[in-house]
DNA sequence: GTGTTAATTTCGGCT
DNA sequence: AGCCGAAGTTAACAC
């Protein structure tokens, strides 16, 4: 990897154009030919980059630039698309290398997965005398996060997910829609569970006869803990 | 800004559980106090990172973590949640600061929100006769990005999309759905208009009587040039 | 390879 | 300050 401490400007034309006035900035030049171009602030996004696959090629100011101070210019161009990022170095005030190998990469906890697997152990907590019958129940349109029975032994379809949004409530109606139509399967009703639930979502969902249900992941996770400590 | 680069293992909790094996990785630290962790691949997204407000506090490892070679801890906390981020350090191979000053910003151009302007200032693209009724048209489950008059006066509700795909017709659906329920509005028709239609999303715009219409960015803007040369 | 869905999404606009 | 929708989204996973 190397890093340029640098004076620029930078332009990109691709999906957009965009334009950075000249300032002093943080660019990142990856393995792979990546770059990313960092200001003092913001997130962790850069003001602007290149993905990878590209390649980059340093070349000298036309006269123009170098009129205007610019003492080198770096084109990367992306391999694919005709995307390109132009860096106009104005001046450069540190540029180093490291070798910093392959990553062996990011180990994960607490996402959807978890929660799904959550609920369909603790399934009584949509109401009394629920039975799972099985977590992804797969369609033709794609896997149902959970299948269950609700007291009275109706068959009911849970859409699971850590925020609950519109679109949810569509991936849920679709299925709704199709198991509805299979005299195997219907008549299904649907529960939209998530740890939050917009408004919106909330509105359409019942709209449609969708019962929200809040999940709480800590309280989820306690009844795992508190059940442990019976054995 | 401080760069550092080091032999590293890092570990997130808050919204969810995630922990970095020990390997050698730039850590960037911005002058909001932002930690972001970069590896020598992978995209734009740091492998880990902590968004300000957050607060960093440099520890000494404890008597287990000094056992494996660890020689400094970091202790990033965010301000508001608990989120945390801790970052031992078993070996620094470079360790520099920088005042980069407050970065311009950057300029875009070409996004969704232009060629909503565009259109709405140029509503005559549709069609003979079309006339704007407003922008963002407000219904429970969302704004309408255009509502206007065809020639004949039946009212149209526009969906705006750089690149056209299912989803965007599924959304213009819902509207059109809601819309032609409430006496006020109804009869309501669609226009699908974006830069690029998918022929899925095509297929089946028009197969729900929406039409779709494909804009051109340039053209749009280049209407504006020359009514400007007018005055 | 293509399509679908999640994400510690982030970011901007508006109420 | 909260809510909503777009993003040069990126990335993982299924088919």
């Amino acid at each position: 990897m190397r890093v340029v401490i640098a004076r620029c400007s930078v332009d990109y034309d691709g999906r957009l154009s965009a334009h950075l006035p000249l300032a002093t900035r943080l660019l990142m030049i990856k393995a792979d030919g990546s770059v990313l171009v960092h200001s003092d602030g913001g997130s962790y996004k850069p003001l602007n980059w290149m993905s990878p696959p590209c390649s980059i090629a340093e070349l000298a100011p036309d006269e123009d630039e170098a009129a205007e101070g610019v003492t080198a210019v770096w084109l990367v161009r992306h391999t694919k698309t005709d995307d390109r990022l132009r860096v106009r170095i104005h001046e450069v005030l540190s540029d180093t290398a490291h070798d910093l190998g392959v990553d062996p990469g990011l180990v994960k906890d607490g996402v959807e997965a978890h929660l799904q697997q959550l609920l369909a152990e603790h399934i009584h907590t949509l109401g009394a005398g629920y039975s799972l019958v099985r977590r992804e129940f797969m369609t033709p349109i794609g896997p149902v996060d959970i299948l269950c029975r609700d007291g009275a032994g109706v068959t009911v379809a849970v859409e699971i997910k850590r925020r609950g949004e519109i679109e949810g409530v569509e991936q849920l109606t679709r299925y709704l829609d199709l198991m509805n139509r299979d005299p195997q399967l219907a008549p299904v009703t649907g529960v939209f569970a998530a740890q939050q639930i917009k408004p919106q979502a909330r509105t359409l969902a019942e709209d449609r006869g969708i019962r929200c249900v809040v999940l709480d992941y800590d309280e989820l996770k306690g009844i795992d803990t508190s059940e442990h400590r019976l054995f």
